[in-house]
RNA sequence: GCCGGUGUAGCUCAGGGGUAGAGCGCAUCCUUGGUAAGGAUGAGGUCAUGAGUUCAAUUCCCAUCACCGGCUCCA
């Protein structure tokens, strides 16, 4: 007999080799069909899988993430079994879960496949699941694993296999389909009962651009098919929401392919939004001790060739721009650091001076590739709030934490609070990516890590995602589909103040190197922008709001009336605008809440008579109040914003 | 850059080998209104661009461009 330790700390004791669909059904015959895989000591099982030890045991359902991913698996299998029938000689690549269901990477030996086959694969996937295939646990050697894929003719599983332990690897099987897998699985296919597939794209064989493309079907399985259409509701609503419809309608910003792909427009009153954000840090900013400076949008290539960029990504950005001067050649600025630091060699600096905090919102330009380009948050022109911080080595820390606080600070004004900050550090192997010496990235990572834990930061931490020049503290921030987009940015850089040369004079007289930070809370202006709106659902701050008030006159009449109301309004800051169109009450409120403008002052007889107006904020009307009071009440809900 | 998709009026979209439609918006007129759609009339389109097939192409084929979903990349 073993000991099983359930959730609520109550032990019970089974025979050796119980499963945890066993063990569901002793508890209930309903919870053993609903449970879609057990958690075993830290390790998610099959609910078939043995069990020979004591253990902690906890039952996965489709409400436990790892019960969701334990299910798209399976599906993801259960696919692949539907494609082997429907297009022979398939090979596989990889099919894992993902966040909102699953994938397979196929090669269909050149085989076309487009949106309209999905339907065909999707019946077969469900006809197949309703035959109960119980997903089978087997256990092989290394060399038969070999053997039976390359008999089958599948390139890729032998190479997974070959990178494989002997005495690991473990083939899932259900129904005619056997796959190399770890698992775990699901105990039978009956549970998929609702299939979408929903996309086809193309993908690397192991991520590398070099590599064989193979096609990429995604899809999503849910246990019941009115969870599928949830799912297919809170997508057309997450759609609702994308900052590209939302910037439309509320005309803040658009492309043009003759200005080029990438190249956003501002539109007036996104520039009107723009400029409250760039208010809103500069204030803080100069409560922060941060100087503000201005440089140009081109630098002269030994800059960067300075700095390093050149030899990096020369090749691969906007090409120099040439002057009638022979060999003289500028680069667009893909970044604000190499100017800075050339301000900050501008004169002598004394340990004094330090940290000298260097902040502009610098318009940069990288060459994106074309395919990468998405709305406002990815970009080949755009605007950092950025700043260098040039610190002793003893200030790094301090300074560090005051820069993470700073993010959180604006990161709450905008009530972001599922953000995760992740801390990017070099890829463990391939160190050629990076310039810099070893000696400098292990304190510069060692500086942010450090940092973020006094800071109680809940952190992630990622390989290989570290600028080249140094590691990063990064605050992503999710868009309404769920993608992740970097939004702050905290770096430290030993690097760039040993290129450049920059010195400072010290207490004793010595020369010393600075330390460098770079960090930008908003990342940029225009990506903070794009997920800010599908963030709000275009709902956005009133202090931030592009048109704050619509002044309503009920009729002709009160033409005068409303005019002098809006001119008070504007003459407090306030941006108002009369609607005085044509049309009735009730249409004019209908189109105005539309464009998701926050006030409506309503002005006819009764409020002409008090100088009152009457006011309706985000649909609810809030009754009639002077246009003296109707400000204060404005100024208060604006600081209060702000707070 | 790569794989797949889309491109028709200002916007959202329908249509289809015989030179185009709806709703909304816009304009004019009637209406002068009390908190999410009043009525009438009208103006808007080289059907993304360029070649090809055809008696005839917006429709079919090809290329290009842009956009959309992914992949790779991301200072």
């Amino acid at each position: 007999m073993i000991n099983i330790t359930f959730p609520d700390g109550s032990v019970k004791p089974f025979e050796q080799g119980v499963t945890a669909y066993d063990i569901a059904m002793s508890i209930s015959p309903r919870l053993a069909a609903e449970v879609l895989a057990a958690k075993v000591n830290e390790t998610v099982y099959d609910l078939t899988r043995p069990i020979k030890e004591d253990a902690a045991i906890q039952l996965l359902k489709w409400d436990d993430e790892e019960g969701r991913r334990v299910f798209w698996h399976s599906s993801s299998h259960l696919m692949a079994e539907a494609l082997e029938a429907l297009y022979p000689g398939v090979k596989f690549g990889i099919g894992p879960a993902i966040e909102n269901g699953f994938y397979y990477d196929v090669d269909l030996n050149g085989a076309q496949i487009s949106d309209t086959d999905l339907a065909a694969i999707e019946k077969k996937m469900l006809e197949l699941a309703r035959e109960k295939q119980d997903f089978k646990r087997i256990e092989v050697s290394k060399a038969d694993a070999l053997k039976y894929f390359e008999q089958k003719g599948d390139p890729y599983k032998c190479e997974l296999i070959s990178e494989l332990e002997d005495g690991t690897i473990t083939y899932y099987e259900n129904g005619a389909f056997t796959d190399l897998c770890r698992g775990p699985h699901l105990r039978n296919t009956e549970l998929i009962k609702a299939v979408k597939l929903t996309a086809i794209a193309g993908a690397y064989w192991r991520g590398d651009e070099k590599r064989q493309q193979l096609t990429r079907i995604y899809g999503i399985t849910f246990p019941k098919k009115s969870l599928l259409d949830d799912y297919l509701v809170l997508l057309e609503e997450a759609k609702k929401r994308d900052h590209r419809k939302i910037g439309k309608e509320m005309e803040l910003f658009t492309f043009s392919p003759r200005v080029g792909m990438g190249l956003p427009l501002w539109l007036p009153r996104g520039t009107v939004m723009r400029q409250e954000l760039v208010k809103f840090l500069t204030k803080k900013l100069n409560e922060s001790g941060y100087l503000q400076v201005v440089t140009p949008h081109i630098g002269g290539k030994q800059l960067y060739v300075t700095s390093g960029h050149y030899a990096k990504y020369g090749k691969d950005s906007f090409q120099p721009i040439h002057t009638p001067q022979e060999g003289e050649e500028y680069l667009l600025k893909p970044m604000n650091c190499p100017h800075h630091c050339e301000i900050f060699r501008s004169s002598p600096r004394s340990y004094r001076d330090l940290p000298l905090r260097l902040a502009e919102f610098g318009t940069v330009y990288r060459y994106e590739q074309s395919g990468e380009l998405h709305g406002l948050t990815r970009v080949r022109s755009f605007t950092q709030d950025d700043a260098h911080m040039f610190v002793r080595q003893e200030q790094l820390k301090d300074e560090f934490k005051k820069v993470i606080d700073l993010i959180l600070y604006v990161f709450k004004v905008f009530k972001f609070e599922d953000y995760t900050a992740q801390i990017s550090l070099r890829d463990k192997v391939n160190r050629d990516k990076y310039i810099g010496s070893e000696e400098n990235w292990d304190k510069a990572e060692a500086a942010i890590i450090e940092s973020a834990a006094e800071k109680g930061l809940p952190t992630v931490v990622e390989y290989g995602e570290a600028a080249f020049y140094g590691p990063k503290l990064d605050f992503m921030v999710k868009d309404a589909l769920g993608r992740k987009w970097q939004l702050g940015t905290i770096q430290v850089d030993y690097n760039l103040p040993e290129r450049f040369e920059l010195e400072y004079i010290d207490a004793d007289g010595s020369r010393k190197r600075p330390v460098m930070i770079h960090r930008a809370p908003f990342g940029s202006l225009e990506r903070f922008t794009a997920v800010l709106l599908e963030h709000t659902a275009g709902h956005l701050p009133l202090w931030l709001t592009p048109d704050q008030v619509k002044v309503l006159p009920i009729s002709e009449k009160y033409a005068d009336y409303a005019k002098k109301v809006c001119e008070l309004m504007n003459n407090s800051e306030i941006r108002a605008s009369i609607d005085d169109r044509n049309e009735t009450l009730g249409k004019r409120i209908r189109e105005i809440s539309l464009k998701k403008i926050p006030l409506i002052a309503i002005v006819g007889e009764k409020e002409m008579a008090d100088g009152t107006v009457s006011i309706r904020r985000d649909g609810v009307d809030k009754g009639s109040m002077t246009v003296d009071a109707f400000i204060a009440r404005f100024k208060e809900i604006i600081s209060e914003e702000l707070a």
